[in-house]
DNA sequence: CGGCTGCGTGAGAACGTTCTCTGCAATCGA
DNA sequence: TCGATTGCAGAGAACGTTCTCACGCAGCCG
């Protein structure tokens, strides 16, 4: 049984033309039977069949994908598939594909724009039909809108660009933003610090403004960017503390950054009394950091979050979290790719799906 | 530009003959050129590279495939790619499979058989190198068997069946539940409690043996048998409380499901002072329904969860758990199927990765 | 100078399916 | 009864790549 585990053994997968010669008709004939086109007498396309399942024949999806053109797979492109976030929207863009006949090709690209162009090149190789991407950068989309010349439609997934005529699935971040401070806001607190994380070269510039004397932000519209504009915003309308020393910055990755952010956030001679995080990865930063340092949560400083992961409904405190739902993301980014694919043919949208501000008890009045 | 969203506009891609044409050579040399296979005078070779270009060719890859045989894809499939466990395993497998120039199709099954077949059935029809499976059934394997027979490879992933000729990558289930137990019983405990997600239609046996009156197992090898065999091991072993009402059975896919069980284990006249929870959606379940209820971790009850998930260690009390690597699986499961991509045959093996008890403060001495 | 070797090129087949086109036979209307 | 029409089978091309084979040419040796 050792030559059983996987080794090509002789005997040849039967095609078509085997079916044929076995049911004692022409090719032709048995490809309309079995590909159900065509027209065939019905007392052939029994024989026929009979003939396919004694033999064992089953269709060749490659050389069928050869004629067609098409290859019934759409690809995924995300930073981080171990990524709670992305798993959900995978998992939605999954099984809308299934549902549709459609099988879903993973590309993990891990936060670096090369290979995310990669990542591209080669579903385009492999013709693929759609794709579903949440691009790393909203300025270098050239690979992108290759794609779209290409005949292959593109999906954008939490992210939008002005630089691409192309459906994108997002939530409205500053919104979402705005809504977690004015929570925080209207319990009292004036002095509130932010941790976001932002992609290292693309990275939001914080700037003075020079009328007011209080934080703007520039740069491209992206997640992070907006929510940051959303903590400005609110902070702007509640006239509360706009201090650069507030703001921290953290690159996606790594847990343990963000915590050391946070850390240096609480520890300022004058700390906020209620912190912001933009993600998650950020929201466990700061919830650590406070544990560690036994800065007591929500006596002593307030915590709103972001993403309705199970850990924030299980610690204690619970988190107030900003709640979206990656995996209707997903669904809604795959079912309009199958609209483009199918042939539906119009200007990019930009669609927005709702968030929900989570209360929980990590929020006080100061 | 709104035509520029993906429909197909006219211009066919090109292909090798045209880049020959182009280059003013065959269609057989321009394909040596750029496959780089056979040899090409150096010239030439760049002829048919800057006219390849010039054009903007890309190969195609259905193509290819379908004079190779290959599809350089493998693929995945899982109960549920949202679950972190597959989640990081899927992680594992795509970053090994890139590694190797692959890429990895995803199918989720939704703990359902049917689906599962089907997902073979079109993986085998898609012309896949290999698969990598965490299947629902250990004894149902047919459909597998069946990949292998066609000549492609499968790898067990988190599960073993004896009626396959397969590698397998594991973790010693019944040793970590052992260990696990072990850990509760020093402490003193002796009455601990049970809780395991099964498979409906496939769950455990709990028999009565007749020479001791305790409780033992039947069961195909599945990771909850060889826990729930660990932990009625470890109870023997130090002469602990065997008794049925201590063992709770969940289906796996809903954490409320496992809720209501831990509930009514911790509520019984005389509670366990200890629970063992087999794999992370009851350890949820057991954390919950202790907290609700009320009851004190670790002084009014001691718990052991499975999977050693981000919140495990953020909730208060951090848990006790035993600490597997899914991502390590996956990359090993995976590796094992490049090996047999390649060619190697031999029997199957059953590859057995560590797990570590990462105690932390859900446990405490009686 | 003829045969041998080796290199590099081109023609053409092959992979397995689907689709187009031709042709045959039966049916129908005039 | 004849021509037009229809239904259905079969031959063969096409998809784009890779591989096999044959051939031409140069260099070498006997």
């Amino acid at each position: 049984m050792a030559g059983d585990t996987g080794a090509r053994n002789g005997r040849r997968r039967p095609t078509v033309a085997d079916v044929a010669r076995e049911a004692g008709v022409s090719v032709a004939t048995a490809g309309r039977a079995l590909g159900n086109y065509g027209r065939v007498r019905d007392d052939l396309r029994e024989r026929v069949q009979e003939a396919a399942a004694r033999l064992g024949y089953e269709p060749n999806v490659v050389a069928r994908s050869m004629r067609s053109g098409g290859t019934r797979s759409i690809g995924f492109v995300a930073a981080d598939i171990a990524n709670p976030y992305f798993a959900a929207a995978m998992r939605g863009v999954c099984d809308v594909a299934h549902e549709e006949g459609y099988e879903a090709i993973l590309f993990n690209v891990d936060d670096r724009l090369d290979v995310e162009r990669n990542a591209i090149k080669v579903l385009l190789e492999k013709q693929i039909d759609g794709i579903v991407v949440s691009p790393i950068s909203v300025t270098d989309m050239g690979h992108l809108r290759r794609a779209q010349e290409r005949g292959v439609p593109v999906v954008l997934l939490d992210r939008t660009s002005a630089r691409m005529n192309a459906d994108s699935v997002v939530i409205d971040n500053e919104a979402a933003a705005y809504g977690a401070m004015a929570h925080l806001l209207e319990l009292g607190h004036r002095r509130v610090g932010l941790v976001a994380s932002v992609v290292p070269h693309e990275g939001p510039e914080l700037v003075v403004r020079e009328d007011t004397g209080r934080l703007g932000v520039r740069g491209a519209v992206r997640p992070s960017i907006d929510r940051i504009r959303g903590y400005l915003a609110a902070l702007d309308a509640y006239d509360a503390v706009s201090a650069r020393e507030l703001v921290r910055f953290t690159s996606l990755d790594a847990v343990r950054y963000a915590e050391a952010e946070a850390d240096a956030l609480l520890m300022l001679a004058e700390p906020p009394t209620a912190v912001f995080a933009a993600d998650n990865v950020t929201t466990q930063g700061v919830f650590t950091a406070a544990r560690k340092r036994g800065v007591k949560i929500p006596t002593e400083v307030s915590l709103v979050g972001f993403d309705d992961l199970d850990w924030t409904a299980l610690v204690d405190p619970p988190v107030t979290v900003v709640a979206q739902s990656p995996m209707d993301m997903g669904r809604t980014a795959a079912e309009r790719l199958f609209r483009r694919i199918r042939g539906e043919d119009r200007p990019g949208a930009r669609i927005v799906l709702p968030t929900r501000l989570e209360v929980r008890s990590s929020t006080a009045p100061l």
